[in-house]
RNA sequence: GGUCGCAUAGCUCAGCUGGAUAGAGCACCUGCCUUCUAAGCAGGCGGUCCCAGGUUCGAAUCCUGGUGCGAUCACCA
């Protein structure tokens, strides 16, 4: 049982005895750093059903508390809080009972399995900034699914098929003179891109010429030839044709070695990929059966609907009065899709930004309607956008911040800054640039991930990263300064794991150290429950903080006798891997020496 | 116009189911490297928690109305 449950049941009863009132639950909080004590009790709160004065009960309770409850050395009260100073040895017990600092604050997998969609990729260009904030977000979210206790496969959806790719298909046709990768020396994704910008110069030279000639703007844009060809060219590629099904294969397989060594740079992976190309088609079977269960309606035109005015929504179309699919359709029947592919996943979250707020609630609605168990336990992951200081990031105007550049940028900026340090003259280059790597992305990702998803996100380029304060190189740092401590420990004769701690007086910032990981597993669970991995950065910068302030104020291996020596050494390397395990579930890894 | 989201220090952000004097970082100012890594520590400066009502012992937090910013409301994806 928990030291609160414990509490509460002491109140509970020393409330009944001396007010002859019955508590329904006792509100704790932690006790502010200005007054004395480690955990409070909100005595106001019991008012209600309590007759008295506050500060009197508070007394009552603060006393009995100290009488029966051994962890409970001290009380104060202060208006309506009562304060307890909690004993050095319940502190010291709950460090011994943790068996594993590696495995400290997971929970071991479960059969309960959940699928995260964390990236939904155009194939015409790119990977930008925005798509890191949606890749990185998903991936620490599985990754703390994972660590709460799930089962979490982790997907994504690629738009492989369209009108945005036959542009850069026609573009590339027409003015590409066969270029390649390896011809050109571009990575596939950026080649591809390219001939998407070039082919909306070329579309906009039409609008502008036929405007010139008497055209309405709005007749220019959808008269223009090119873009007429492109839409042609969509034609060919769903009747089949083979010239164009092998152009599309070609430039997308380009694309996906791009992606894949963008992933591989960012760190992420997936179980699973599924191609809008073989999901497309998907659904139209379901519009039949939701119209015979009347979640549906037909018109006259043949279009089917979803009405859902009643939930506050509008109507809805799933189906074109052609019977042709639209994105809703698609999406309906991709889910049905991977719930057959993974059986055992009840559920599933998308990662996508908020302007599809809307789209997701209409998707999840409809499942419901239609009657999927697991239609309850959908989710979407919503996060905002990240937009420049100029504006919102543009692919087709060349506004964007791209993923790579970003990456390099990043680790050119550690790489600086290392230098002019100097701590690392030891490494290798290779190490070297390891370590630029891992400080630059600690830095990029923490960034992004320490901030509550649903917010906007502002990039400033110029700017760019902080590396100090509350930052993934501060964090990086401290570990490394750690494992310098344990790297002496390891090689010092005074240092044995077995030692009595029990009967140690502890230093006021070693139990504040001590109730922060006691926190850690909760930490974890709120933030699966949350979908957050800010609150998992959050936490490890407090804990880091903390420790900086130990680490700089008290002598680890100048303590004054051998046991507290041990201590000292074993709550570092407990913080150590507190920060190791925390980190990775926000996909940033951690040095042992910078 | 309807709907959804956001608004906290000059800037970037925390603030758990309502709790004590609203917290960090950056920037600015002051100290601290002959000791376990100064990407650090100790401290200072800095607030109309967007505005107005309401709920109650108590509101940055909950409710209502308003203002500002963003998104969305296609037989597009």
């Amino acid at each position: 049982m928990n030291l609160q449950s414990i509490l509460s049941q002491h109140i509970i009863k020393a409330v009944s005895e001396s007010y002859a009132a019955t508590l329904e639950n006792i509100e704790f909080q932690a006790t502010r750093k200005d007054f004395e004590g480690d955990i409070t009790v909100v005595v106001f709160s019991m008012l209600r059903t309590v007759k008295g004065n506050p500060v009197q009960i508070g007394e009552t309770i603060g006393e009995y508390l100290v009488a029966n409850v051994a962890e409970v050395s001290k009380y104060n009260v202060v208006k309506g809080f009562l304060n307890l100073v909690l004993s050095d040895a319940y502190y010291l017990d709950f460090f011994t009972s943790i068996q594993n600092f590696n495995s400290y604050g997971k929970v071991p997998a479960t059969t309960e399995a959940i699928m995260v969609e964390y990236a939904s990729p155009n194939t015409n260009k790119p990977l930008h900034l925005g798509h890191v904030r949606n890749v990185l977000l998903g991936y620490s979210v599985a990754e703390i699914l994972k660590a709460a206790g799930k089962k979490v496969y982790k997907t994504q959806i690629i738009n492989d098929r369209g009108i945005h790719i036959c542009k850069s298909m026609l573009a590339w046709k027409r003015y590409g003179n066969e270029e390649t990768p390896q011809t050109s020396g571009l990575k596939g994704d950026k080649l591809v891109g390219n001939y998407y910008v070039k082919f909306d110069k070329e579309y906009k030279k039409e609008i502008n010429t036929l405007v010139e000639n008497g055209f309405t703007e709005k007749d220019a844009k959808a008269k223009a030839p090119i873009l007429l060809e492109a839409q042609k060219m969509l034609q060919k590629w769903e009747a089949g044709d083979p010239d164009v099904v092998a152009l599309w294969k070609k430039m997308n397989g380009w694309v996906y070695e791009g992606f894949d060594a963008t992933y591989e740079n960012i760190g992420v992976d997936f179980d699973k990929n599924y191609y809008e190309s073989d999901t497309y088609l998907l659904g139209k079977d379901f519009i039949q059966s939701g119209l015979e269960k009347g979640v549906f309606e037909k018109d006259a035109d043949g279009s089917v609907w979803c009405d859902l005015t009643d939930e506050g929504l509008d109507r809805k179309i799933v189906l074109r009065s052609d019977g042709t699919a639209v994105y809703m359709t698609q999406d309906i029947g991709t889910a049905i899709q991977r719930v057959k592919d993974f059986p055992d996943i009840n559920g599933m979250i998308y990662t996508v930004g908020n302007e599809q707020d809307y789209h997701f609630k209409v998707l999840f609605l409809i499942l419901k309607k239609l009657g999927f168990s697991w239609a309850e336990n959908l989710y979407h992951l919503s996060y905002g956008m990240v937009d420049l200081p100029s504006g919102k990031m543009k692919s087709r105007e060349g506004t964007v911040v791209d993923a790579d550049d970003l990456i390099s940028d990043m680790a050119a900026t550690a790489k600086e800054i290392s230098e002019e340090l100097g701590k690392i003259d030891d490494f290798s280059a290779e190490e070297k640039t390891q370590l630029y790597k891992t400080i630059g992305l600690g830095a990029l990702k923490y960034y992004i991930l320490k901030v509550d998803p649903k917010k906007r996100i502002l990039f400033n380029p110029e700017e760019s990263v902080d590396f100090q304060g509350n930052t993934g190189p501060f964090i990086q740092y401290t570990y490394a300064r750690i494992q310098s401590i344990l790297r002496k420990a390891a090689s010092a004769s005074g240092y044995t794991e077995s030692v009595e701690i029990r009967n140690l007086t502890l230093e006021p910032k070693e139990k504040e150290l001590l109730k922060i990981l006691q926190q850690f597993p909760d930490v974890i669970q709120l933030a699966a429950g949350n979908y957050s991995p800010a609150l998992v950065a959050n936490y490890t910068y407090d804990l880091v903080k903390e420790f900086n302030s130990f680490y700089q104020n008290v002598p680890i291996f100048g303590a004054e006798n051998p046991a507290e020596i041990s201590f000292r050494i074993s709550l570092c390397d407990a913080v150590g891997s507190v920060i190791n395990t925390a980190f990775s579930l926000l996909g940033i890894q951690v040095p042992d020496k910078m």
